[in-house]
DNA sequence: GATTTATATGTGCATTGACACATATATGCA
DNA sequence: TGCATATATGTGTCAATGCACATATAAATC
C-alpha cells in the first residue's frame, strides 16, 4: 500500500511518466523508498484504474509514445486519507550488521572489504545529498511546499554522517 | 535469501526452537532484520532440509513438542560462504519521509502527531540499547566474539540520537 | 470464574518485491 | 562497424514478506 502513495507524492511535484518517476525515485522520493520499472508501470496502471490518476499518450516517433500520469483530485484526496493512517516504526535492514553478530563465524577479511565499500558508499551518498541542499536550498529560508524535501534532507546528511564515523571507527578497531 | 542466514548468525550463539528464535529475533539480530513467526518455521524447516540444521524434539506436556534446532558444519559453512559476498546498500524505507516530501498536500497535525509519536519510539529504542550495553558490555574490553555486537549496539546507538535530535528539531520548526 | 498472557507449532492466502526477458529506436563512443 | 547507453513500456515468474487463522494447554491476573 505504500509505493501506490510514494509515487502519488511524486505526481504532486508534476505529471510524470513511468520513466520519469523511475528516474525521480533515483533523486528524491527514492532516497526514503525504492521501486524498480515494472513495478513502477503496474503500480501506476492499478492507480488509474482506481481513478487516483488520469493518463495522457504522447505521440513520439522513434521511441515509444510516453504514457504521462497526473494525479486527480481523488488521488490527492487519498494522500490526505493516507497521510492520516499511523506510519510504523522505522526498520534498519541490513546485511552488514546481521553479520557483525557472527563475527567470529565470517570471513574477517571480506568484512572490512565490505564496510570500506559502505564507507564510500556513504560518502558519495552525503556528497549528494550536499549537492541538492547547495542547489535547491542554498539561498535562505526555504518555501513552505520546500520544508518538508529540506527536513528529509537533513535527515539523509545526518543518517550518512553517522554511518561514515561508524565505518572509520569500526574500520580502525578492525585492524 | 537472508533472512536464513540472520537464523543461521542466531543459531551461531546456542540451538534455539523456532520460539526461541522468535523472542531472540526481538532483542539482537532483530534490531538489524525482521521476521514474523511463520517465516521463521518456514524457513528453518527448508534449512533442515538444505542440511544446515539438525533438529531435535524435546518431549513436552501440555504444550506443543520443542523442536530445537542446532547449526551444522555445513550451516556454519553456508554462514563463511555468505559472509564473502558483498553486502548491498543499506536502505531508508519510510514512510514517514516520504509523506514529508508532500508536506503541503498531507494533514500537518497528524504529522506532528506522528512525528511526536516517532520520538518516543526512538527515545524507547535508544534506553534499550543503553540498557543492553550496560548489562553486557560495562565491563571494560569487551570478548573478541563480542565485538561485533558492541559495534552493531554502537551504531544503534548513533542511530537511535539522530533521529531524536531530528524529531525534535522538525517539532519545533513544525510549530 | 473469566480473561489475558505465555508456551509452542503450524497452514493458507494475498501482497510485495526482484529479476529476467521482450521490443523498438536514436545517439554517442571506440 | 559494433557496442553501450538512453529513451520508453511492458510481461512472466518466482521469491520474500506479512497477516489472518488454527490448535492446544498452563499460569497468572482480575
Amino acid at each position: 500500500m505504500a509505493l501506490s502513495h510514494a509515487i502519488l507524492v511524486c505526481l504532486t511535484e508534476r505529471p510524470m511518466s513511468g520513466y520519469d518517476l523511475g528516474k525521480f525515485f533515483d533523486t528524491s522520493v527514492g532516497f526514503f523508498w525504492r521501486a524498480t520499472h515494472p513495478q513502477i508501470y503496474r503500480e501506476m496502471k492499478k492507480l488509474g484504474e482506481q481513478g487516483y490518476v488520469t493518463s495522457a499518450e504522447e505521440i513520439q516517433s522513434g521511441k515509444p509514445n510516453r504514457i504521462v500520469y497526473s494525479i486527480t483530485d481523488a488521488g490527492r484526496a487519498a494522500l490526505k486519507d493516507w497521510s492520516r493512517e499511523p506510519v510504523g516504526p522505522p526498520l534498519i535492514k541490513d546485511d552488514l550488521l546481521v553479520r557483525l553478530q557472527a563475527i567470529e563465524h565470517i570471513d574477517r577479511d571480506a568484512l572490512r572489504v565490505q564496510i570500506a565499500g559502505r564507507l564510500q558508499v556513504h560518502r558519495q551518498q552525503l556528497e549528494q545529498y550536499f549537492h541538492i541542499r547547495d542547489v535547491r536550498f542554498s539561498d535562505g529560508e526555504p518555501l513552505p511546499h520546500d520544508l518538508g524535501k529540506l527536513m528529509g534532507l537533513e535527515l539523509g546528511i545526518k543518517y550518512e554522517k553517522g554511518w561514515i564515523e561508524w565505518c572509520e571507527d569500526v574500520l580502525k578497531r578492525l585492524g
